[in-house]
This record gives C-alpha cells, structure tokens and sequence, in this order.
RNA sequence: GCCACCCUAGCUCAGCUGGUAGAGCAUCUCAUUCGUAAUGAGAGGGUCGUCAGUUCGAUUCUGACGGGUGGCUCCA
C-alpha cells in the first residue's frame, strides 16, 4: 500500500504516503498548527505526533487547547525529570510518573533523600536538557531483550514482566536515557515550556503500605509560564483561605497540644457557628420525619463485639477502659447504639421506615500522620441517622436520603461537589459480605435513586464498604484536595448480627433493610469546608458577629449601647465597641474579622436616631434609621437560612 | 504508622559558621474624644517544643520523644 487515506482536523480526507505522521499532516496544514501541536489522536487512541500512521485513519491534531494534550505534556514533563535526576544522581531506581491533576510527579529510589537544594539543581538540569532539543523516540522491544536492557532498573523490570505481550515500547531521550512507557508524549523537550518542582514526599511502591518507600517528586507544568505563575499565585492566595489559618485569625477553634492531636476546641465564634449547623440539621431532621435520639459515648466491649466492631475496626478504636463489671469502649460509630434503640422492641412494618438520628460524637484513633485541622480528626461529630426498612421502601428512602443531601450543600452555599458510588467486585474476591441479590437490589436502588434525582455519579467499582454499597458526596478544600461529606451506605452486615427483624403484613419476622447515613458527614469536617469555601466571611445567617457597633466618640457610647441593645432584642449577634479608640481602628479590626454590618454611630447619629451602616464588601451604604436597619438584615438573615 | 521538612514572646517572624535572645502586632498603663481599614508614649512578657548526649559552654551540633506541614497508606 502506497498511499491511505486520512480524515483531517477540519474534516476533509486527503490521501497521504506511507510513513506520514501527524506532525507531518500538521504541517501540511500550516506551520502554526505545527507549531502549536502537542500530540494527535489517531482512531481515537493517543498517538505521537511524530508517529508514522499505517493505514486509512481519522487524524486529529490536538494543541494547547486540549486537556488531554495538557496530561501528555505534564508526563512528558516527568520524563523530563527523570532524565535530570539520572545525570545528577546516576544510582537511582525509578518508579513511575505520571500525569495528576495539578500537575505530574514520579517516583523515585535512592539512598540519600532528595533536599530542597536538590529539587532547585534538578530544575536547572531539566531546563539544560530541555534546551537539548532532545526527540522522545519511541521503539518496540522484544521482553527478553528489554529484561536486559532494564537490568539495572528493578522496578521497570517488575513492570516488564507483568506485561502480558512480548513486545514493549520504549522512550529514549538523547543517548542516555531510555524509559518504559506506553507514552505518548510531546515531541521534543523543546516544547516543554514551563514546569516547576514543588515538593518531595513518600510514596509506596505500587501504592502499598507493604512494599518498599519510594521518594516521590511533585511538579507542575504548563503550556506557558503566565499559566504557570497565575497557579502558584493561586496555590498562595488559597492559602490565605485554609481553614486552619482563618480558625486561629478568625478565633474560631484551636487544638490544643496538652489535650491531643485531632481534638478540636471551639471558641465561642467557632462554637455559635457550630449551634446553627447543629439546629440547621436537627430541624431538618424533624421536618423529615426523622426521630431524634442520644446514645452513649462509652459502651461495654461486649457490644462491639457484637457490632463486629472489635474484629473489624479495633486498630481505629481507642484503648477499652476496665471497670468493675466489664470492659467498656469509646464509641466510633453509632450504628450499634441505634440498633439498640430500633432492636429494644417488636417492630411492626406499619411503623416503618424508622429514622434514627443523632449529632453523634464518636472517637478513632485516627493513624497519627493522617490528621489534618478540622478535616480529618480523632473526636468528631456525626449528623449520623440509621434508617431501617422494607426492601420495597428502600428506594425512595435513598433517593430522601440524596435530596436531603443536595438540599444540605444548597443551603450552605456549595455549588461544585462530586458524586460516587461505590460498588462491590461482584462476588470474586469473597471479601464483601451479603448475597448477590443483596447487592443487585441495592445497587439498583442507588442507580434508581441517582437518576431520578438526575445526579451525575463516578461508580467505583470494587471500593464498596464490605458490609454494601454506597454513594458518597465529596467537596473540596482550598487547595483543591477531595473530601467526603455526605455518605449514603446499605449495611447487610449488622442487621443480621444483631437479629433484627420487624413483622410483615404475612404476621412473620423480616429482617429490615439498614441504610446508615451522614450529610455533613462530620460536624468538623463541614465546619472546615464551610471556612474556607466562604474565606472566613460567613453569610449573614452564619456570621458568629453580624454586626459590630462602633461609635466615633465616648459622647456616643450610651446611644451606641442603647443601639445594640435593640439589635440583641431583634434578635442579631453583635460585638459593642467601646474601645476609646479612633473609628478607623474599630472599623478595621471589624473589617478583619470579617463582620458583615458595622454601624458606625457619631454626633449626628444619636441626636438623630440614626445609624450609618457599613458593609465589610460595599463599604459605606449611608445613614438609616435603625428600624430600617433592623429590618434589612433580619431579611438578609432569612433569605440565606433558605430552609428546603 | 511511613518518608521529607518545620517548631524562637499570645500572633507573624529576625537571630552568619556554638558564648543563655530581638522586631512588629497583640496585652497592660497613661495621654488623646478624633467621622468609614492602624493616635502617640511607656511597661510587662521567652528555662528558644520536651528530655537526654557532645562541649568549658547549646536556641544553634547529635539522638529520642511531642506537636505541626506536605505527601503515602487509611478514612467522616
């Protein structure tokens, strides 16, 4: 065959020679479409760009413009490092690299550890290399062939042999680098433009615990290095809204190290926040029809043993306590103790569903590397609820359950989140509990209740809990990181080991469907996603000071206590000045604690009755009488508190 | 738990290669009564995370422990 035919970019077919790659149809195209190209897409598969095609195809040329483009670019970008880091320290192993969301990192061992000096020399290195020009050439090579080749590389030759075919590709870049890759990536170092290495970190080879501590190197890169700095100067400016910063500025909560890591202390600012989350929810509950009910922090060992609990989860619990009759262990979950609410009597179908919910306080020994302020903590609080069934009830009880989850994240003013479920590995591994139709059932009645409510969903396969499928909800914090939130989850497992059962319509005992679910998942966590997605400058209905009084002079401080009397009695949170400070001082430190209304009171004011009003966004808004006042902000305070 | 890094006054941070510490803000006192993001002056405040070791001498070097940060693993 001479000549194929390709589909272009543009739509149009056009007959090409044998041996013609897309970097070559690309620049029969225009030199500026060449230029601009990053890797093509043939058939649909990635494909270099200097990559012959071999028969009839569909050609597309993807460029800067394209995310996935962006992925091959970063890759190639970790190719790039692991080049540096071969010439400056020739010893070491490598691992892998690919591409992430943010930017790209590999994995690397050696015995020394990678400084901060080092991250800047191998900067240096990659920029040497890239001026280098250096073509990634892509070859095939026999197994056995490259066995030998990767010799000296154990971790590639792992990855070799578990290759099924006998053949695989190879990258070279220059004469002394050579990576196994699948690729593809961008054609030369020279089009690498702008990257930056951010930090080292461990990683576990093949991502377990088990295997060896690989050094992991994260980066960055772009197309161009105005993309690149406006995200460093993002990643700054998102720290200026980390939870843990603006708890401490804004005097919200502390953790305190004579009491613990992970055990939150709420200030009072921090404390009246958590009161409205809390009665947010507990009203809620009720409207719902859900039941409200209180259970015991600590429990005797026996029923976690029951629970399963102490098999399953001990090395998450704290240490028992030995008292005189038994054994007791501090709660770290609820479930047990609704189920011994649901279980203390004969439970008819008429009376289900039964919703039980509880601001529950529970402890884990949460693994001591893993706490992160308030978002991964040892004490929390759980809006936790067990709802107990019939199997034909469940469906619309999951699709409650969501609702009143996107309803949650409305309120409270998130807008971006993402949805999962989480399903089983269809039986093969042994390691989930239930039966099959168990498992159908339920994870129909998921799929059902998503698309009813027309939610997008991520199903993850195989990363179920081993007790039934669920759907998580997860936000994200400042710097982009994924946190869970909401869990929706079936449980097979603790029905069945504490017996529970309800009678039918048929007068026999059932065994009722158990849904176990969280919306903010923890009162912590929510709080400190809430601090952040806000920046600390909470709406009206949230704001632990809503107004700050600040008069100009002492000869105002009797109407501007008068004032604030009457704001208390309308109900409002407000913090009275009386410092004998300058007004630009009172007026700053409100506005840095992000108050939302100061009224600023001098001569004028008092003898007139009135109020200057001054918002921490809009600054001034002019003078009002009070009755006015009162009456704006009690509507702001309404309108955000939305109750859905 | 693992890897790397960090830990100086309430907070933010200075403090070359070892000779027991400083600033700004905050706090307290006094003066100032001043219209929309910092009034001025003075004072107090630290066994330099803890405990060992090396040293004539350690905030500075070494180790252990505690706490934190970024990751990994795990997870609400």
């Amino acid at each position: 065959m001479d000549n194929y035919q390709v589909t272009l970019p543009d739509g149009s077919t056009k007959s090409v020679a044998v041996g013609t790659s897309p970097l070559d149809i690309a620049r029969s195209i225009g030199t500026r479409l060449a230029d601009d190209a990053i890797v093509s897409r043939v058939n649909g598969d990635l494909w270099d760009l200097s990559r012959p095609i071999e028969g009839d195809a569909k050609v597309e040329i993807l460029t800067t413009k394209n995310a996935d483009a962006l992925e091959v670019y970063r890759h190639s970008t970790a190719h790039l490092l692991a080049a540096a880091v071969l010439e400056l320290f020739p010893e070491t192993k490598l691992g892998i690299g690919p591409p992430i969301d943010t930017g790209f990192y590999y994995d690397f061992q050696r015995e020394g550890a990678f400084t901060p000096d080092d991250l800047e020399a191998l900067e240096k290195k990659m920029w040497e290399i890239q001026a280098r020009d250096l073509p990634y050439e892509r070859k095939y090579t026999e197994k056995q062939q490259g066995l030998e080749l990767y010799k000296d590389q154990p971790m590639k030759v792992e990855l070799i042999t578990e290759r099924a075919g006998d053949v695989f590709s190879e990258y070279t870049l220059g004469p002394h680098f050579i990576d196994f890759c699948r690729g593809p990536h961008v054609p030369s170092t020279k089009k690498i433009k702008a990257f930056k290495l951010l930090s080292v970190a461990g990683a576990y080879w093949k991502g377990n615990e088990k295997n060896a501590q690989l050094q992991r190197i994260y980066g960055t890169a772009f197309f161009t290095k105005k993309e690149l700095d406006e995200y460093l100067a993002k990643l700054e400016e998102a720290k200026k809204r980390d939870h843990r910063k603006l708890g401490q500025e804004l005097d919200l909560f502390s953790i305190q190290e004579l009491a613990g890591p992970g055990l939150i202390f709420y200030h009072p600012k921090g404390g009246i926040i958590r009161k409205i989350i809390e009665d947010w929810m507990r009203d809620q509950y009720l409207q719902r029809g859900y039941s409200l009910v209180y259970t015991p922090h600590v429990m005797r060992a026996k029923l976690w043993e029951t629970s399963g609990h102490l098999s399953h989860y001990a090395e998450n619990m704290f240490a028992g306590m030995e008292l005189d009759d038994a054994e007791y262990r501090l709660k770290p979950m609820n479930c047990p103790g609704h189920i011994l609410i649901y279980a203390d009597k004969m439970r008819s179908y008429r009376e289900l569903p039964v919703r039980l919910g509880e601001l529950g306080t529970v402890y884990r020994y949460e693994r001591s590397g893993t706490m992160h302020g308030l978002l991964r903590v040892r004490g929390f609080t759980q809006d936790d609820a067990h709802i107990f069934c019939t199997p034909e009830q469940v469906e619309d009880e999951i699709v409650n359950c969501l609702e009143f989850a996107l309803d949650v994240l409305k309120c409270f003013g998130f807008e971006q989140y993402e949805a999962e479920l989480s399903t089983w590995d269809g039986g093969a591994s042994g390691k989930y509990d239930g039966t099959p139709e168990q498992w159908d059932a339920a994870d129909r009645a998921l799929m059902k209740a998503v698309d009813r409510l027309g939610i997008k969903v991520n199903v993850m396969k195989d990363e179920a809990a081993f007790y039934g499928p669920k759907i998580d909800m997860k936000l994200f914090d400042a710097l982009g990181r994924k946190w869970q939130l909401s869990t929706v989850q079936f449980d097979f497992n603790l029905p069945k080991r504490f017996n529970l059962e309800y009678v039918a319509e048929d007068g026999k005992k059932h065994q009722p469907v158990m849904v176990h679910r969280a919306l903010y998942g923890s009162v912590e966590r929510f709080f400190g996603t809430l601090i952040e997605h806000y920046a600390g400058a909470f709406p009206m209905w949230l704001a632990p000071v809503q107004v700050a009084v600040l008069p100009i002079t002492s000869r105002m401080d009797e109407y501007a206590t008068k004032v604030n009397k009457e704001l208390l009695a309308a109900g409002f949170r407000t913090h009275l000045d009386l410092r004998p400070e300058k007004v630009n001082m009172k007026i700053r430190d409100a506005q840095m604690q992000k108050i939302p209304y100061m009224l600023v009171l001098g001569d004028r004011e008092a003898e007139a009755g009135t109020v200057s009003l001054r918002h921490r966004k809009h600054a001034d808004m002019g003078v009002k009488p009070l009755a006015e006042v009162i009456q704006m902000l009690r509507a702001e305070v309404d309108t955000k508190a939305i109750v859905v």
